[in-house]
DNA sequence: TAGTCAATAATTTTCGATATTTTAAGTTGC
DNA sequence: GCAACTTAAAATATCGAAAATTATTGACTA
């Protein structure tokens, strides 16, 4: 959240809005798990050439979104169960770790951005039900944007960097998952009591509280994550 | 170790070699931390067009060993002190767990396989005086095969994936001390200590002794990587 | 009916040239 | 002198098509 961020804004590159592009397609599932990635249908679809195209899809290799073997294409990064159960137990563990940290580190600038972002999402959470697609993604954003403050102040930039990897895989089994579990607990509820420890700096309740939220979203997403698995057909 | 292995190795595209070789380049330091990546220049150094360098500096990014501007170019990653105590910190923390998972799950095929490891390395080991930079590479080679072969039966590819990415990191930064700070200690002894342990699958053992292990050579690099940061320049 | 092989089609990978943007140098005006 | 503007040079980013590789088809053989 840089206040004073520079108006010359990062000169895009095709190739960069490719990245964009498709990682989204990627993480919303508009574009499938294992889908194999023709090179000229792609062309099309985000209308850009040859070049700047591969370059996106190299970089989402890094990622771990897109997977590739020489002379014969890309495809989107499967999904699977076990993967989702690993995905799942080392984020919880690095979460856990950086959220310490950060609690601890965190002064009042932090305190003041956080409770920013959970008054919107607070906000945003009033809508969810009226079953806006503009209203979800907003909420999506928000719910990202603060767990990635809370452990902003942790003060390694590898950590949040790994964790960011991770959350964004994590998030292509929640899309997916979405649609068929409903949330039946108070996510809000979970949200407060997290922001409420993290600003009394109640630094293990923090961790604990975390530790159960991401308990909770992971136990439903794998539910519906299986259910897929298992009945792939849609109607 | 597949013992089995398919003869028809992954065909290897244009991009993918120029990837391995500037990766190479980077981690050893002939390509300098900081340094300007200029694409005609690498073109010719690599015998190599445009788009598969551009391919492979595109997968360099997601390593961080390569970081790009848009319309601007690309650089060599730069290093510091402070994200090499981040290294250190977040390295320790994840190879610990990892650790103690694969210790715990290891079977006897990994037992064999880490003590062939351990029996090379020995062996490469008492040819480190020769000053041959043949010897050197293979103890390399054998001693990043040492570390990864223990936790690989942690059952966790993203945290062997995430360890992989901070080993490559670490090394940048063991390679250009490793001049100015010949080991005063012994290293044998220290891996010889952390096998047996391993082996005799004593967990916690195990894991304090990599903890201490890795804390030595952090130290010891730390300090000559604080002296190249303030003398940089050599005659 | 399989199974192999060659010819063809489809796709990926790479090159060479062009367009766009940044950097550097030089010039003018104050 | 120094800043702003203009122009030339250098470097990056992109396109379109050729070259190389893999996948598919269909005929032929055992």
């Amino acid at each position: 959240m840089a206040s004073k961020q520079k108006a010359k804004s990062a000169p895009k590159t095709l190739a960069n809005s490719a990245y964009d592009a498709i990682r989204r397609d990627i993480i919303s599932g508009k574009l499938p798990a294992g889908q194999k990635l023709r090179l000229e249908m792609l062309c099309k679809r985000y209308e850009i050439g040859m070049s700047p195209l591969r370059e996106a899809l190299a970089r989402l290799i890094g990622d771990n979104l897109v997977v590739t073997e020489g002379q014969r294409g890309f495809w989107v990064a499967g999904l699977s169960i076990e993967e989702l159960d690993d995905l799942i137990m080392v984020r919880g563990m690095l979460e856990v770790e950086a959220l310490q940290m950060s609690v601890t580190n965190g002064d009042k600038a932090w305190e003041k951005r956080l409770t920013k972002v959970f008054t919107e999402l607070t906000e945003a959470e009033k809508h969810l039900d009226d079953s806006d697609d503009a209203c979800l993604a907003k909420w999506e954003q928000l719910n990202s944007q603060f767990h990635s403050e809370l452990i902003s102040e942790c003060r390694s930039p590898w950590m949040i960097r790994m964790l960011g990897s991770l959350v964004q895989q994590s998030e292509r089994y929640r899309r997916i998952s979405i649609d068929r579990s409903p949330p039946d607990r108070d996510v809000h509820e979970e949200h407060y009591a997290i922001y409420d420890a993290a600003i009394n700096k109640e630094v293990l309740k923090t961790c604990r509280l975390i530790g159960v939220h991401l308990e909770q979203t992971a136990s439903a997403v794998k539910a519906a994550f299986a259910d897929i698995a298992n009945n792939p057909k849609e109607t």
